[in-house]
RNA sequence: GGGCGAUUAGCUCAGCCGGCUAGAGCGUCUCGCUUACACCGAGAAGGUCGCAGGUUCGAGUCCUGCAUCGCCCACCA
């Protein structure tokens, strides 16, 4: 590659990072030379993540930046140990929730589905996915992630599609989905099913109303009912549903009621005569301990209805009005209706009290519409036999959860697992692979016509389908202007779209419903690699490595993928389910677009950058836990981006023109103390890091490469490095080699958190390096600890260094000396001198000391108007002459000898515990030994320096 | 009703198998434009690790209970 030619290396290095100048160049430079795509490597297992497709419903916001930092952090860090790594993009085509958006903007058009048809519909929606999938995928490039474009899959795409079908039949064929009539969640105002999973629960306070329905004690002649004065009380939060009612329930152990079980009641105002019977699952204890059975909207009145044997009332409207059911609150609707009821009820003397009742509702998830439950006929998926495989691979270990705790929640919900209702009245998803034949059923398919002459105020023409082609409706009509019920026909299930029904009949009719988005979601491990065709790509790739996501989806979509993996090709979809948190703003709001409390992440990487974004947002939490995202972070973010490209500013500018040999082997023995101390640092963090990474603890691994560069290479090896470049200071070997060759792997070990300036940095120095090998960071191998450069020596010896440089300094501040004064100081150190001796330029530079004295013993060095710093292995001695002020000295030796007492006493008083020499392992108590003596030198130092002073 | 998580410096958070003299960033204070970086450097102050018990030689880390906040699950109308 030349240099003129490359678009990732600059020109020159600018005084400070600028991510704005950098970023898009340098995604284009690895996007054009195709890094993204897996390379082959026999020797490496393949390593894969499927992207949790983001809803095409509109941009990306920060918590899809924290998926796209995790995922790609553990890509690039794959990418980098060699292995063929495959990262798959993908979007949603998220039913419900597109269809919603959409809606609302033909809503501000003045419009509404219904005007435009279905198919129009259809395609309204589909200029929205246009305009917003390559905004959503660049989002994702913006942010540095190094998926493969390439294969990037719509859950509308002909593949998935045919999956969504084939899983469709497969579960049909095994009796697995069925339709049938059930209690199911009704969302009004998107007018749809929805599934449990899709009900939210609030808390809200409300009412309990007292209701009296008088008890019947004969009747008339014509069988009419004739009611006494006794009567039954029941307590409902749901007054208006008492239309509904076709029982009252006690429980049979209740004393109060036993002997009216058997009797009827007569409900007020509709005057319906309906029994009272037992049953257990009344609470005696709860209201009046008499319970009004509405079958058709609650679910535990349901079921006392299935045992008691009692008829089923459907009172409602699909949009939340009372049916003619209600009799004279037919067409109000619901909340309306209550309010009608009640002032009826307590005209009429039967409303005996109102309580106030906290309790719980649900609604709806996509557009927080009280949910009701009822009636109605929907297909649902037999979730049982599809559970206990999943919970089978979970227990035994095939899939672990990070975090850990996850796999309780996990399991717990698989056991208690209930049927799915997959089928939505939308018009926007997966269409059921289900159709009728008009020509076999045409009289039991019901059908709904509206003809588009007639406006849209007209009323339908409803009937069979025989009936209405009777009426000179044509198929072709029905098919465009109608909408059909096949609940009685026999439905024909096939994966391609039939041309006749088995019986020979041209005539079909699709179902009209569409599927749950989480059913093509769930297959999505497997739809994305090929499924249902056997294709290399799903033999390379599936089982995948790790399905990355957040924890508020585990049972939407985690569980069922792992279910329908297992179900339809009997492997796991993923071995690793890593679980991240929610990214909430400054004030622990969680993001929300209507509340106005979303962070852009765009403005973000505008702002400081692609890097600074994704250090901050992988090291302000850990794994499964929330993270408040504050600028204030973001900022330290990019402070560190600028740290590390300016300290490589440094080494290059001082390799200059030239070009510089990496360290090919150990450093020999004679190479300067700092030299095999900062090797042998590096050598232990890359250790550091290969073991954080591999038990995913990213933000840890981030935060160590972090303390690294800035604590010790930036603060220590660099500034040591450059006295020993200076002309002034006793030759030796050149730092350069090692300065290049820590940055270099700095830089490797950063690259997965902080793509754009490590490869941006990576290609200046790599100019300046001989036998550079890749020829970019991003395919760089990864770094593993295997370099032999663990010194402990080394780094025991620059210890001590770095503690006589901390001393002084420490001296020159509380002393006020002025900071540019070089001062004149005394180290003793019997056992170090060498070791300081060779320090000696590092220390007088470092702490503006001049001249340094090296001593055998504080004996050796000046006694009055001095400082002292009592060290581990040395002391320092510092002359202070005019600015010495007794009192004062007194009192900071006073204090440090009262912090070395107390620490001394605290190590003896371990040591001198009987239990603690026989029970803590022998490498704590030499641990403990030695500093006990370290902290009583020191203590003796210090006394002596007091006692000095008197 | 059941379960989970959080509670550590003024703020936001680390502290992963118990050995810590409890760390970081930001903020605060005192200095300093020293030719990589003021998106910087040097130094400092600041915490009885929510509370109460327990296990242990040793507990921020494990156990029990409680409190506060948050979340998830759940058919008491």
């Amino acid at each position: 590659m030349t240099q003129q030619a490359d678009p990732a290396r600059p020109s020159e290095m600018a005084k400070s990072y600028d991510p704005r100048a950098t970023e898009d160049r340098v995604y284009r430079f690895w996007e054009t030379r195709g890094y993204f795509k897996p390379r082959p490597n026999d020797a490496r297992p393949p390593f894969c993540i499927i992207m949790p497709p983001p809803n095409v419903t509109g941009e990306l916001h920060v918590g899809h930046a924290l998926t796209d930092t995790v995922e790609d952090i553990l890509i690039r860090w794959h990418r980098m140990l060699g292995d063929p790594t495959l990262w798959v993009p993908g979007v949603d085509h998220a039913g419900i929730a597109t269809q919603n958006v959409v809606e609302k903007q033909l809503a501000k058009e003045g419009l509404t589905r219904h005007d435009l048809g279905r198919e129009e519909f259809e395609r309204r929606v589909w200029q929205w996915v246009d305009r917003y999938r390559p905004i959503i995928a660049n989002q994702h490039r913006r942010l540095g992630a190094s998926a493969d474009w390439s294969s990037e899959v719509f859950t509308l795409d002909e593949t998935p599609q045919r999956a969504v079908r084939t899983l469709f039949k497969k579960l049909h064929d095994d009796g697995l989905i069925y339709r049938g009539e059930r209690m199911i969640n009704w969302c009004p105002r998107c007018r749809t099913a929805l599934s449990d999973l899709e009900v939210e629960h609030e808390d809200q306070p409300g009412n309990l109303w007292h209701i009296r329905y008088p008890i019947v004690d004969g009747h008339d002649a014509e069988g009419r009912p004739h009611v006494g004065e006794d009567s039954m009380v029941v307590a409902t939060t749901r007054p208006e549903t008492f239309v509904g009612d076709v029982a009252v329930a006690v429980n049979p152990a209740d004393e109060r009621y036993r002997d009216r079980i058997g009797r009827t009641v007569l409900l007020p105002v509709i005057q319906r005569e309906i029994p009272i019977v037992g049953d257990e699952a009344t609470e005696m204890e709860f209201g009046t301990g008499a319970l009004k059975v509405t079958p058709g909207h609650d679910p535990v009145d349901f079921e006392i209805a299935q045992r008691v044997g009692l008829p089923i009332i459907n009172v409602m409207n699909l949009d939340a009005t009372l049916n003619t059911e209600a009799g004279p609150y037919a067409g109000m609707d619901r909340y309306e209706a209550r309010q009608v009821i009640l002032r009826d009820l307590e005209e009429l003397g039967y409303l005996v009290k109102v309580e106030p009742h906290d309790m719980t509702i649900g609604v709806c998830s996509r557009c927080h519409t009280v949910v009701e439950p009822l009636m109605s006929w929907q297909w649902f998926v037999n979730q049982r036999a599809l559970a206990q495989p999943a919970i089978d691979a979970v227990r035994d270990g095939r899939i672990t959860f990070v975090p850990e705790r996850f796999e309780r929640i996990y399991l717990n919900w698989m056991e208690n697992i209930r049927d799915w209702c997959v089928s939505r009245q939308l018009w926007w998803g997966h269409r059921i692979p289900v159709w009728y034949s008009a020509d076999d059923d045409g009289d039991r398919i019901a059908v709904t016509y509206r003809d588009p002459a007639a406006g849209s105020n007209a009323a339908p023409i409803t009937g069979t389908y025989n009936e209405l082609r009777a009426q000179g409706i044509t198929h072709e009509q029905i098919l465009a202007h109608a909408t059909w019920s096949g609940v009685e026909a026999t439905p024909i299930v096939a994966i391609e779209t039939p041309e006749r029904s088995p019986s020979g009949g041209g005539h079909l009719l699709q179902e009209n419903d569409v599927l749950d988005t989480w059913f093509s979601s769930g297959l999505w491990p497997l739809s994305t690699l090929g499924w249902p065709d056997d294709t290399p790509a799903l033999r390379t790739w599936y089982p995948t490595s790790v399905m990355e996501t957040g924890y508020d989806i585990i049972f939407l979509w985690v569980a069922r993928m792992i279910m329908l993996g297992l179900y339809n090709v009997g492997q796991i979809p993923y071995s690793v389910v890593y679980l991240h948190g929610t990214v909430r703003n400054e004030h622990g709001q969680r993001m929300s677009k209507s509340l106005g409390t979303g962070i852009d992440p765009l403005e973000i990487v505008e702002q400081y950058g692609a890097d600074a974004l994704r250090y901050t947002l992988i090291t302000s939490s850990g794994p499964g836990n929330d993270l408040r995202l504050s600028e204030q972070r973001v900022e330290a973010g990019r402070n560190f981006a600028n740290k590390l490209w300016n300290a490589a500013r440094f080494v290059i500018s001082m390799i200059g023109e030239g070009t510089v040999r990496l360290p090919e082997a150990l450093p020999p023995a004679g190479s300067p103390l700092e030299d095999r101390w900062i090797l042998s640092r590096v050598e232990g963090l890359v250790r550091s890091v290969d073991e954080q990474m591999g038990k995913f603890e990213l933000g840890e691994a981030a935060r160590q490469v972090y303390e690294f560069v800035w604590g010790e290479f930036a603060d220590w090896y660099i500034e040591i490095a450059k006295v020993r470049v200076r002309a002034d200071v006793p030759s030796g070997p050149s730092p350069l080699p090692v300065l290049a060759y820590v940055l270099e792997r700095c830089l490797r070990l950063l690259h997965p958190v902080m793509p754009f300036v490590t490869e941006e940095i990576w290609q200046a120095l790599a100019a300046k390096i001989e036998d550079t090998e890749p020829e970019a960071l991003i395919v760089a191998p990864y770094p593993r600890g295997e370099s032999g450069y663990a010194d402990a020596g080394a780094e025991r010896e620059m210890a001590l260094i770095i503690d006589v440089v901390r001393a002084v300094r420490n001296i020159r501040a509380e002393k006020k000396v002025e900071p540019a004064r070089f001062i004149e100081a005394y180290v003793a150190a019997d056992g170090a001198r060498g070791v300081i001796e060779a320090g000696r330029a590092y220390v007088e530079t470092l702490a503006r000391v001049r001249p340094l004295h090296v001593v055998a013993s504080v004996a050796d060095a000046p006694r009055n108007q001095v400082a002292k710093a009592v060290l581990e292995g040395a002391t320092a001695v510092v002359p202070l002459a005019g600015l010495f002020d007794l009192d004062a000295e007194r009192g900071r030796l006073s204090k440090l000898i009262a912090e070395a007492e107390a620490e001394a006493g605290r190590i003896a008083a371990k040591l001198d515990n009987a239990g603690f020499r026989a029970k803590a392992p022998a490498k704590i108590i030499a641990t403990e030994e030695e500093r006990l003596a370290a902290a009583r030198t020191r203590l003796d130092g210090l006394r002596a320096t007091l006692d000095e002073l008197a």
